[in-house]
DNA sequence: AAAAAATTGAGAATAATTCCTATTTTCGTT
DNA sequence: AACGAAAATAGGAATTATTCTCAATTTTTT
């Protein structure tokens, strides 16, 4: 049976969950090997991407690699493919935009980036095409 | 008259400007040396900085240098100043979560990550006094 | 056209993250 | 409680993304 247990894995996760802050992986680490000095940061960085991948943590405003630009300053969203990565525009309802509106000026925000997780059109197709193989 | 102009400047903001593709920074940079051979990469991450700063172009859910994580894996929203990087909490109101929700479950989508922009509490205090000493 | 200011190119430097692999740990089986 | 296969780790090298430095160039002002 797969438990999936480490010492390390479960300090990690204990470290996380101690705080409210967003930490960076950098700063898991260094909490970590206030316990266990020797832990290394690869597996920091392992079990906190495990983590996220099992939905035991998130991760914010993910980043997917390198930052992304647009020159079209419009309000708009995107959607960001969860499996090959790609980001395509989402535009929202009227309805969400105003309750994202709202909200913003409501609680004194200057502005605001929402970014939907899916998996886009041509992943999608390939994910029915490798099943229909099983 | 601050004209900011270069003719660097401006092939970066076309090169952008001709897509909706998002692209990265190194996607550009190699968009604009078939133009400029040798414009540099540095300039190109100037420039798209500069182009963000001045509104002329957003950064796609947006990095702050590392990834942050949390442990806390209910839906929450996220604050991120934007003098000082730091990262809170924000707690939507039901209308928006239930928009948000909605929305997702309308477009297929698997989740979403919203990310306001403001001032943290801190930066404000000290900017209000930068003010009052000027 | 000269002086001042702003911007650039090129590569070095830094930061964040992933990769590599020999060694160690876990866990079901004996 | 030892055995062995599978999974996970440590540690450092490698990679990737981004920023920095500064002399040279371009743009703007005079």
């Amino acid at each position: 049976m797969k438990s999936n247990y480490s010492a390390q894995r479960e300090l990690i996760y204990r470290v996380l969950a101690s705080t409210t802050s967003h930490p960076t992986a950098e700063w898991v680490w260094e909490k970590c090997r206030e316990q266990m000095p020797n832990i290394s940061k690869a597996t920091v960085y392992r079990d906190l991407a495990g983590l996220v991948a099992s939905g035991r943590a998130i991760e914010v405003s993910g980043t997917f690699g390198s930052s992304r630009f647009d020159a079209r300053v419009q309000q708009h969203n995107h959607m960001v493919c969860s499996v090959c990565g790609a980001v395509e525009d989402s535009f929202p309802s009227a309805e969400l935009r105003l309750a994202l509106e709202h909200e913003a000026q409501e609680k004194g925000y200057t502005g605001y980036g929402l970014t939907f997780g899916g998996v886009c059109e041509n992943c999608r197709k390939k994910q029915n095409g490798a099943l229909a193989q099983q």
